[in-house]
DNA sequence: TTTCTATTTAGATGATTATCTAAATAGAAG
DNA sequence: CTTCTATTTAGATAATCATCTAAATAGAAA
């Protein structure tokens, strides 16, 4: 299941047990498999009511129902539980949840953790957090002027003193590119 | 912790992580501890939604905050929800949950169950229930009214072959009280 | 002291959702 | 076939809640 799978399962999952009849109606199918009309004089609710919770249950797997004449006799799927409680809470799984931070926010966080003033604080070593910075710096170069190399330099050391090492890794990275003259330019 | 308080206390649990901002701090707080704002810049969100949401989750007990300077830290109680997962979940827990039908529609099904024709399918042989069939059948008799006993086994016969136990039920309970000349009436 | 910064509180607004009634459905009983 | 019964679907309403802006707070910096 990826990450994002799993955020949605989870979030549905609370969503469903969130609200108070909802929770009722699974104590009372976990003594006891129910009928609609039962469960809507227990909970003193309407049918249409109950038959709406139910099948926002049985939606999630937590639930699921058999016909008995005009009856449909609601029960519960305990194996979904089991599952869930045994799996969801670990620190593994918990930690992947927040890795739903695709968007710009991460990045916008990234740069500003290592863009100080104008300069890197750092070369991030995380390829990916790397790639952010490098993007950045990237766009601070006109597109389509060509630099030869010893301006590369001097221009980048404005940003960190490991000049040589940007300059690799935008090459590495596919950022910019270079000819046989030392001569580099932006390729995104 | 009562019945009704585990209930409670489940119920804000789900409502709480049933909302998808608290439930990417959830993740977020499982990967580092936060000040308010890196997770607004995380989440797009604005400082006070979530302040807002951080209260809530706080008020559960599952996140706790230290002040540093003007920031205020944020950090997963992961005891919390350890403890939560390896507990809540158990079929018998869960049974637990459904106890809150307390009110009217209890009682109701109680006397659906056992009132059918007119007539006892049985004597309830659990207080609780008996007491819910024994109101019932003294609503049958005329308040103020004098009943013989002979009258009142009679009558009772008609709800119930054994109405020799339904009649000493009725007075243990204090539902009808008898004279020394074996005369009955209603008390409630 | 005054100013700045991070956060919380208060209050407003819009979206979501729990619930209801009325109507549709479908199977059972006659 | 017609009627009855249990349930679901559709649609309306009202309550809850997530989010925002503006203002208050409180600690840090100057």
């Amino acid at each position: 299941m990826s990450e994002e799978q799993h955020f949605n399962t989870l979030l549905q999952f609370f969503k469903v047990l969130g609200n108070e009849s909802r929770l009722k109606i699974l104590g009372l199918l976990a003594n006891d498999e129910r009928t609609v009309g039962e469960l809507a004089a227990l909970l003193e609710l309407r049918e249409p009511t109950v038959s709406h919770h139910l099948a926002a249950m049985k939606e999630l797997g937590l639930i699921d129902v058999r016909v008995e004449g005009n009856n449909r006799v609601y029960w519960l799927k305990t194996q979904f539980l089991e599952n869930l409680s045994r799996d969801i809470f670990s620190q593994s799984n918990l930690a992947t949840l927040a890795t739903d931070e695709t968007g710009d926010a991460w990045e916008d966080k990234v740069l500003r953790y290592y863009v100080v003033d104008g300069r890197l604080k750092d070369i991030p070593s995380k390829h990916k957090k790397r790639l952010v910075v490098l993007q950045w710096l990237c766009a601070q170069f006109e597109p389509g002027r060509r630099y030869h190399e010893l301006e590369l330099n001097e221009r980048l050391r404005a940003y960190h003193p490991d000049c040589a090492s940007l300059r690799r890794y935008m090459v590495e990275d596919r950022l910019m590119a270079r000819d046989n003259a030392n001569m580099y330019w932006r390729l995104v």
